[in-house]
RNA sequence: CGCGGGGUGGAGCAGCCCGGUAGCUCGUCAGGCUCAUAACCUGAAGGUCGGAGGUUCAAAUCCUCCCCCCGCAA
C-alpha cells in the first residue's frame, strides 16, 4: 500500500520502520524543526531524522488548513495515512483525503485515556494495564472507531520511559496488523460513557507536595521518569526524584520532613513516607541516595 | 551568539574569589577490639587536580583555547 506517514517523536519510529518495511511510504510529514537543547539550535525531529536517512521525503507544513496543502497532500495519491503522535491537528480535508482513509496509534486503552499524555497518566492514576489502541482519526480528540488494541500490563516500578518504550514497538506491530487484515475489520465505537482525558504534562505539577500520600508521590514520580521528572527544592537548588519507593513512616516524620538513616534517605508524606532510591541535583548526574549523602549534606530537616 | 552548574585518589564532595606541603565522608587492603553488629579503634595503599598552552620563583587555584557531563529553557 502507498501510505503517508505522520509522526514526530521516538515514540512513532517503531511504527514509521515497520511500515517502510512492509509498505511504500510516500512521504513523511512531521513537525518542522524548532529551537531545543542547549545553544538553542533548531532540531529535526526523530521521525524526520529516521525518513530522511532513508531517502523518504519529508514535508513539515506549520499547519495543513490551507487548501494549497491539502492539494498536495492528496497529490501524493496514497491510499491511506498513518498517524503516530504528528503533534498537528488534522483538518477534515486531510482526513478524508485517501480513500482507506486515516487510522492513528494512540497509547492508550481507548476510551481510557484519550489526549496527549496517555502513558504518563495511566501510571499516575495507579492503572495495573495500559495499551496501544488502533483507531480511525475523526474529527473530535481520539474519539474515532477502534480497529484493534494490544494491552501491555504496567509493573509496580515501571517509569514511563520503559513503558513508553514497549508501547512504540507495540504500536508498530499493531499498525502492521491492521493494514495486513483492513478490510477483515470491522471497526468498533468508542463507549462514550467510559471516556477519560489525559491531559498533557504541566509544568507545575511536576514539583512534589510531600502533603500527598508517598502512594501517589510515588506513581507521580515514575509517571515523569525520565521527562520531565518530578521534583523538589531545597536551598534554592532543584533535586529531581527519579526513583523512590514506599515506606512506612515509622519515625512519624511530619510531610516534608527527611530522616536520615545511614546511607538511606526518607522523606515523610501525609501517608507512609518515601525512601529515595535515585535522584538528581541540578547540575549534577542521577545518583543513588547513598552517593548524594556522601558528599551533600541536608543541614535543614524540612522540604517545602 | 538563550541562561546556568560541573569535571579533584574506586564513589560523592571541599579547596579555587585572597596562587606556595591536595582535605572530608564512604569504599578498598592489613591488623586490633567485641558474645555480636551496617559498630568501633589503628595503620596502609591509591590522585597526570578533564586536556593543551600562557602568566609566575611557584598554578587545583589567575588568563586563553579545546573536550566531556548536567540543570533551566524549548
Amino acid at each position: 500500500m502507498k501510505i503517508i506517514f505522520m509522526g514526530t517523536p521516538e515514540f512513532a519510529l517503531p511504527s514509521l520502520e515497520a511500515l517502510a518495511k512492509k509498505h511504500d511510504v510516500v512521504c513523511v510529514y512531521t513537525r518542522a524543526p524548532k529551537e531545543a537543547g542547549r545553544g538553542r539550535e533548531l532540531q529535526k525531529s526523530p521521525v524526520h531524522l529516521w525518513a530522511e536517512a532513508h531517502g523518504i521525503e519529508v514535508r513539515t507544513p506549520k499547519t495543513l488548513r490551507q487548501p494549497e496543502e491539502q492539494q498536495k497532500f492528496a497529490a501524493l495519491g496514497a491510499d491511506i495515512s498513518i498517524v503516530a503522535a504528528y503533534g498537528l491537528i488534522l483538518p477534515k480535508e486531510i482526513i478524508e483525503a485517501c480513500p482507506k482513509g486515516c487510522l492513528n496509534v494512540h497509547g492508550s486503552l481507548l476510551p481510557r485515556w484519550r489526549g496527549a499524555a496517555p502513558m504518563q497518566r495511566a501510571i499516575e492514576a495507579g492503572d495495573a494495564k495500559t495499551g496501544i489502541t488502533i483507531m480511525q482519526v475523526v474529527e473530535a480528540l481520539d474519539a474515532g472507531a477502534m480497529y484493534k488494541k494490544g494491552e501491555i500490563e504496567i509493573d509496580k516500578d515501571m517509569t514511563v520511559g520503559v513503558l513508553h518504550d514497549k508501547m512504540a514497538e507495540l504500536g508498530a506491530k499493531l499498525i502492521v496488523e491492521v493494514l495486513d487484515n483492513l478490510d477483515n475489520i470491522v471497526p468498533e465505537p468508542q463507549d462514550e460513557s467510559l471516556v477519560t482525558y489525559a491531559a498533557k504534562i504541566d509544568k507545575e505539577e511536576c514539583r512534589l507536595d510531600f502533603k500527598a500520600p508517598a502512594r501517589e508521590l510515588e506513581r507521580k514520580i515514575r509517571a515523569f521518569n525520565p521527562y520531565p521528572a518530578a521534583y523538589f527544592e531545597y536551598g534554592g537548588e532543584r533535586f529531581k526524584l527519579l526513583r523512590c519507593q514506599v515506606v512506612s513512616n515509622s519515625w512519624q516524620l511530619a510531610s516534608g520532613a527527611l530522616q536520615q538513616e545511614g546511607e538511606r534517605l526518607f522523606i515523610g508524606c501525609a501517608q507512609d513516607a518515601l525512601e529515595v532510591l535515585q535522584i538528581q541535583r541540578q547540575g549534577k548526574k542521577a545518583m543513588s541516595a547513598a552517593e548524594l549523602l556522601r558528599g551533600f549534606n541536608f543541614g535543614q530537616r524540612f522540604l517545602v
